[in-house]
DNA sequence: TTTGAATTACGAAAATATTCGTATAATAAA
DNA sequence: TTTATTATACGAATATTTTCGTAATTCAAA
């Protein structure tokens, strides 16, 4: 299955792994907050995710009800390769230091993070 | 200045930065070895981005020799925050883990994030 | 029942991005 | 010098993505 989800398509998805389930209206009001589109603008493109398998909904009643179908983890997998591809050099170490100098984390998230590393290294 | 490569552009910046300045058949040799597009594509391509400042050139001689205006740094940056925003659910943390599991780092690669963590938490 | 509001369907316009063909000029080779 | 090769310039065709207008339908309210 081919992923892909265009630029807008990915606001609703993130909309959608957020909120579990929407409808068109769900969906437009949060997206209606930071930008401007009319409301079959955003019905259109749910119903081209629709097609193209990004999503699926319940049409049982009038209002619809939209899922995701892409798993927000094979969205981050397939983000994260093209992106350490595409600007790190192919470094994955290089992206984690970025992500960690410009994002302040806490000290138990990076706690974690060393722990995670410790088990890595003993596999 | 706003910053917003599309697919095709980023593709050529990534080379310019790995190869610090080229022609656009250096650029092209290195893109046909993966697609296929016409070499006056990837002109037309770099003739944008000089337009949208995302590169400069050495017109002097008749072949013009192009190098990114645009920072690595800076792109890595600001793709860094949008896909932590936009499919991490604004959590560095999560990105680095799944950036550490999927791309297997090595050895050094692990410890130098190890270290990078220490100086982090002495701060 | 009648009206009005909210919904989906859908075609098509508008905006963007990509690709290519052709003309022209510069350089190198014969 | 003449010919062939390699550049750039640039308009325009394609393809893709985004936006919207309009019609048809459902439901709720008056």
């Amino acid at each position: 299955m081919e992923l892909k989800p265009t630029e807008s398509e990915l606001e609703i998805l993130q909309i959608l792994w957020k909120k579990g389930q929407c409808s068109v209206r769900d969906v437009h009001e949060i997206l209606a907050a930071t930008k401007d589109a009319g409301y079959t603008t955003t019905l259109k493109l749910m119903q081209i995710m629709l097609e193209k398998g990004l999503v699926e909904r319940d049409a049982t009643s009038r209002t619809h009800i939209y899922k995701a179908l892409v798993k927000q983890s094979d969205a981050q997998k397939h983000y994260l390769d093209k992106m350490i591809n595409n600007v790190f050099n192919g470094s994955a170490a290089n992206l984690v230091m970025q992500a960690l100098g410009n994002h302040r984390s806490s000290k138990a998230e990076i706690d974690a993070i060393k722990q995670y590393l410790d088990n890595l290294k003993n596999q």
